[in-house]
DNA sequence: TTGTATGCGTTATCAC
DNA sequence: GTGATAACGCATACAA
């Protein structure tokens, strides 16, 4: 049922060998232009739609690249499919999706799938038990991690310095004049949660400060509870870092709800700088992570890979680690 | 370089014939379970994987399907492939996803891209010029259609009812106390934006008020726009009904910037119920076209029509037409 | 320039 | 139960 007319139907009604019809079809020069005038006459009328897979398994080419996210939807991982698709446009790539659900043994079995049906895998799994990866991913085949922690099994990857867009979260809310600043943390078994809560430990040392971490795990319904055991407190905190924007948005929902203002009773900011940010009221500051430019150079670094043909080009390849840039907006802006 | 080790390597490692290997890999029952242990353990130790191509030539099966939309990602495609992912693992399908762009081309590249490599298509392609989809996307391959405007090209699809959708949307706002409604059009070659133009100029002709449109492109860029020309003029409406949710967003962001009221001064609704619009301040009306369902469901229409086996049963199966439910928030509600 | 024949990695149909 | 072997649809080295 497939793919009914093959190439051979296309030769037969042109009277030329499959051969022939191969090469006219492809474009190749060797071809009289009469026989490919045939040829694509015949192909129109029969509408001939060459087979990928025998065309990938002929030629060990599939001009796909396998993407592997925890999730395909939300704002966060939205912004990363856009990212790679410009970059897939761009080499003339599709794109094979797949989310892992949080789930390793998951991500693994989607690799597994994708085997021969792609050129190249752009992984992201920022789970603490990720080591399994190492050994139960590259089935020889380029392979770029997004995100999760740096040097993950030294394979080529592009990070966020998690840790230091903290650090820099903190000292910008010091700098505002907060003095007692909570943090709502990430999901305890994301390695990229994990830095960011380090940073900001680290930042509240160095400003000597006592920390104080709520339970979160990315979801705007987790800022939202963070933010009611905030005010059931005696005393609420003046400054606010949320793991990430879509905790910080329920945040800032919770805090409206209760007539707390933004940012003059709590400052707050978030980590990503994912597009609502821009349209919560007030605007919420954040870490430009870059989550769109994680996605398409990534996409180049792996296109690249593949280019250079070789999966050993693979396990040399440098990580690129990008850093995270501040961006003040009104729900931290006190002056 | 692709996949190196293949099943033949497996079978002579085990010192079995590739057939039997094959077997014991698949699961079938017809083998020694001595025979079995010995193929696994070898496909353990070599790291084996099954080349997807080659499988899905062999069987004509590709378990996965194809999807192609105008883009990837944003809010509205983001709930969309939600839907379908969900579905997709319900029934253990594998994602091919293509953007178009905008453009009929694009789809249609992208689908014959598709052909062998996927075992059904699902493609939104609500384009004023998609007839031509009609005659070349089918290859002879399961086919739904999401969106676009119904009975197009009598393909089984999931369609809105637009039309419907805006009548409420302006009957709402009447209610409301509005008399000046104006409306955020979505782009003109769009067959949906259409539809919810003319229940909009139909709805105003039903009141009996005068309709003023201004012209958008589905982009919150294009409803802040909009709402400078509205604040240009000697008589601001006091209703405004956009043809979807970013552009109902980026107008009550324009206008809070200019300090006018909503719902007071005027009323707002869009149309999708994309999730952000939870998050506005004020939360903005909608129409709920239920985007996730929409992604569901189609793809269990498109996998009923896989499992049934003909491409034929793609032309007989009627299309399912989604009437929109009214979502009153704070953007409209005047008491 | 064109046609023949082989291989890509699997599955499936046979005999054994 | 097991092992040759023929598809699957296409690209290509080689021969003509």
């Amino acid at each position: 049922m497939a793919a009914s007319v093959t190439l051979n139907d296309v030769a037969k009604a042109a009277g030329v060998s499959i051969a022939s019809a191969s090469r006219a079809i492809n474009g190749l020069d060797n071809v009289t232009e009469e026989v490919r005038e045939r040829v694509l006459a015949a192909a129109g009328k029969l509408k001939y739609v060459p087979h990928g897979a025998a065309r990938a398994l002929a030629m060990s080419r599939t001009n796909t690249i396998g993407v592997i996210l925890p999730d395909i939807y939300g704002e966060f991982f939205s912004e990363i499919i856009r990212g790679i698709d410009v970059g897939a446009r761009a080499s003339g790539l599709h794109i094979l999706v797949s989310g892992s659900h949080g789930d390793v043994k998951e991500a693994v079995k989607a690799a597994r799938a994708m085997a021969g049906r792609v050129d190249g895998l752009l992984v992201m799994a920022p789970y603490a038990d990720a080591d399994d990866l190492s050994g139960k991913l590259p089935f020889n085949l380029p392979l770029v991690m997004m995100g999760g922690v740096g040097g993950q099994a030294d394979l080529p990857s592009l990070v966020v310095d998690n840790h230091s867009g903290a650090l820099e979260a903190v000292r910008h809310l010091c700098e505002q004049g907060c003095r007692r600043i909570a943090h709502i943390a990430g999901p305890e078994s994301n390695l990229e949660a994990q830095d960011r809560l380090r940073g900001y430990l680290d930042g509240l040392k160095e400003a000597g400060l006592s920390p104080q971490v709520l339970p979160g795990d990315f979801t705007d319904g987790a800022g939202y509870a963070a933010v009611q055991t905030l005010l059931a407190q005696e005393q609420m905190p003046d400054g606010l870092f949320a793991a990430n924007d879509m905790m910080a948005l329920g945040a800032t929902l919770g805090l409206r709800e209760a007539g707390v203002s933004i940012p003059d009773d709590i400052a707050i900011i978030g980590f990503d700088d994912i597009p609502v940010t821009r349209y919560a009221s007030p605007p919420i500051s954040t870490l430009r992570a870059g989550v769109f430019d994680i996605g398409r150079r990534s996409l180049e670094l792996l296109s690249a890979l593949i280019e250079r043909g070789s999966a050993e080009a693979s396990a040399s390849a440098a990580s690129l680690i990008v850093r995270p840039e501040l961006v003040v907006r009104a729900s931290s802006r006190r002056r």
